[in-house]
DNA sequence: CAAATGATTGTTAGG
DNA sequence: CCTAACAATCATTTG
């Protein structure tokens, strides 16, 4: 077992505490989670890497990470909301155009909307994933037969820091 | 001129 | 389980 995750105490309370929400609403499990979720990540700074967007970076030095078959995440449900939403806020705000006030604004409004209104929303980013799917079927099947790379080999740089790998939160 | 930035939430993949 | 990255958008900014 090279992977440990070490939370065990974590777990041990965890699950008792599912098991009670499990009784009272199945459903609602998560709740907890929630909860002891230690990362409330409001604001993480800079999300993604430039590194990879930089496009003419190298040829093919190292990963060619441009795959341009290489199927989008599916939008979740709050991404297709807001497709919606920026029309209705673009109409009401001709002026604003800025990505960021429709971001806040969008996700302001996200965060009023009833279960059941989130709910065709859902339905969609659900339809979606599974086109998403079997993109990556496609995807993957033209990865095999790709198998044409020359050099990049394997780096064998298969080290073992499980050990130390991951972060150590105490409760 | 081309490309990153900002802001939002959900979700996915990998560890 | 936890965490980082990324999906759309486009005016603005930066190199």
């Amino acid at each position: 077992m090279k992977l440990v995750w070490l939370r065990m105490i974590w777990y041990d309370v965890g699950k008792a505490d599912v098991a009670a929400d499990m009784k009272g609403a199945k459903g609602k499990g998560t709740a907890k989670r929630d909860i002891l979720k230690p990362v409330d990540d409001k604001k993480v700074g800079k999300r993604k890497a430039p590194a990879k967007a930089v496009g003419k970076s190298k040829a093919k030095g190292g990963k060619a990470a441009k795959d341009p078959n290489k199927p989008k995440r599916p939008p979740s449900a709050f991404f297709v909301f807001l497709e919606e939403f920026r029309k209705t806020f673009k109409k009401e705000n001709p002026t604003i155009k800025a990505v960021s006030a429709v971001g806040k604004a969008g996700g302001e409004k996200w965060k009023s909307l009833t279960a059941a209104e989130k709910a065709p929303y859902e339905a969609k980013a659900a339809k979606r994933k599974t086109d998403y799917e079997k993109l990556m079927n496609a995807y993957n099947k033209k990865q095999e037969s790709m198998a044409d790379d020359d050099d990049e080999s394997e780096k064998s740089k298969s080290e073992v820091d499980e050990e130390s790998g991951q972060v150590f939160s105490i409760y």
